[in-house]
DNA sequence: TAAACGTTTGAATACCTATTCACATATGGA
DNA sequence: TCCATATGTGAATAGGTATTCAAACGTTTA
């Protein structure tokens, strides 16, 4: 028996049971849970609420933020990884955008939120 | 002259004056993404998505998440203590539930993301 | 070509954090 | 009262991560 778990009885079956019908899998709640975390962190909120603001290079994001280019192409590569900005070359420059219709439903419940709380 | 940041000149003074202007402030912003990193762990978020479904017990949700009583306390202590859950006690049981009108739009927005994505 | 600049990258590091373990507390029942 | 059980708590720890630093790459221009 796994004493790890609850040691006798689960207390309410049918709850348990009505949460496992209603919740996504759990390979889904952590695929949600990841967008959250990259949205969890102030550097990279900061990011994706500039770039909703206007579309910005690397260097600007370093001067609005006041951190170090690098500091924010670390952040702008996990971003782009999941997929939530989207960049653009010209020259040497690079653009970078917010991908459209991804996490700006959740941007915008986080600034509702703050409204709210 | 701080060589960390931007070394000769801003590229684009006045997206970042129009980003400046929108964005919240740096402690709004820090306190939207605290919100987020707590929906950033997959045992919480699902602690979260479980307490959508059903009030819950330590136990309940201990064996719904097949995680220890001990886990799902440590983890049901932060969400209470930002406000995301309730506890009420009845007798040796302790009853969670999802504090109302405070994250429940991130949650909503979460799962519409998984349908989209 | 050479220098300057914007950006990226990899290693190192200091910090954070989720879980475990042991124990404490609180409540109810025998 | 004594025991079982549900929950909370603090320390320890293993794993994760944000930033820095040094170096490289790609592009423009002198």
């Amino acid at each position: 028996m796994n004493q790890d778990i609850c040691q006798v009885n689960i207390i309410h079956e049918n709850r348990i049971a009505k949460a496992k019908e209603q919740m996504p899998q759990l390979k889904s709640v952590a695929q949600i849970a990841s967008i959250y975390k990259l949205l969890g962190d102030p550097t990279r909120l900061r990011i994706m609420l500039a770039l909703n603001a206007s579309e910005m290079c690397v260097c600007d994001l370093a001067a609005l933020l006041e951190a170090t280019p690098s500091a924010v192409s670390h952040q702008l590569r996990l971003l782009r990884t999941a997929g939530l900005v989207h960049a653009r070359k010209e020259g040497k420059i690079v653009y970078y955008n917010l991908e459209e219709q991804s996490a700006q439903g959740l941007l915008r419940e986080g600034l509702h939120y703050l409204e709210t709380n």
